[in-house]
DNA sequence: TTGCATTCCATGTTTTCCCATGTAGTATCC
DNA sequence: GGATACTACATGGGAAAACATGGAATGCAA
């Protein structure tokens, strides 16, 4: 079992696009980084998708590792393979963790998502997301809503009761 | 069958946010910390959610996986397993008890809370919970009024029998 | 030579680590 | 049996290390 992503919470984008990666995630990175040893800063991959993600996607080497498997497991030439290998391989980037914790954000990047002096981290368990804070914000109010319509004082562990989903 | 924590009480914080963990409850801990090995102190995992929840709710390693486990068999993207990724994954965690039996508790939670120099420790079976000993209080108010609309002399255990709830 | 990226250095704050103390409760000893 | 030693537990304080962030200097390429 590996260690997981948790926690989320903002952090500040510099005018270079420097962003400290939080403590507890870069452990997470290290841990999942092969070729990481001492002395080392840890590796990641970030996927950033086409104009339908508004967010940016991190993956440790290992988690990508074993997507990259599972796409190749796919039928050669299939249209979810060929979706999935421009995503995952044609729309991501590869970033290294600095000596001081952090890592730059290429403007595109930062643009396409629309961050300009903070992102919202979201730890997502074996992976974590990458937010402009207003836009993550938005995309939580329809479970936002959910949760305001639960009966008074009920459990918000009921949910997990039921497989059906909406 | 794993053991259970059992029994509640106060205990100090500091500046700091250093928490004393009940002794009985470290043992639990230990014991549903897969990774544990002699001489190191157990890990485990703090959800404190959104605002709806004034209280911090610990689990075991085991626990937490298994909770993990139980939200990964719910479909992908449906609202219900969304909420509970967020939670879960997002607004949690992870904590290790140190050499002197204590954690630190982020100021973040602390404030999110209202935890000022107390904090109420009550055992909920598989997992325990952390409470500000005031909104503790004020949350058991309708079930002491329950007891007290018993007739007198009414055995408590009569509670056990019924299925229904209110 | 302006624009962007990389490296190095600086600083205030938070967190961690190590050591110390008081107090129960329990075991030990003569 | 009554004093003494031990041990586990809850708590406190100070020093050191880690963290998040800012800025200047350097490299380099269009």
């Amino acid at each position: 079992m590996v260690r997981r992503f948790r926690g989320e919470g903002a952090q500040k984008v510099d005018a270079k696009g420097r962003v400290s990666i939080p403590a507890s995630y870069r452990a997470v990175l290290r841990d999942g980084d092969p070729n990481w040893s001492e002395g080392k800063m840890p590796e990641f991959v970030i996927v950033y998708g086409d104009s339908r993600r508004d967010f940016l996607e991190c993956f440790t080497i290992d988690a990508a590792n074993e997507v990259d498997e599972r796409i190749s497991r796919m039928p050669r030439g299939s249209r979810k393979r060929r979706a999935l290998e421009r995503l995952f391989n044609g729309q991501s980037l590869s970033a290294s963790v600095d000596e001081t914790g952090r890592i730059v954000l290429p403007l595109k990047q930062r643009q396409k998502i629309g961050i300009e002096d903070k992102a919202y981290f979201v730890a997502m368990g074996d992976t974590f997301q990458i937010w402009k804070p207003e836009t993550y914000t938005a995309s939580e109010a329809p479970i936002d809503e959910l949760l305001d319509t639960m009966p008074e004082g009920a459990d918000i562990w009921t949910l997990l009761e039921d497989g059906e989903g909406d």
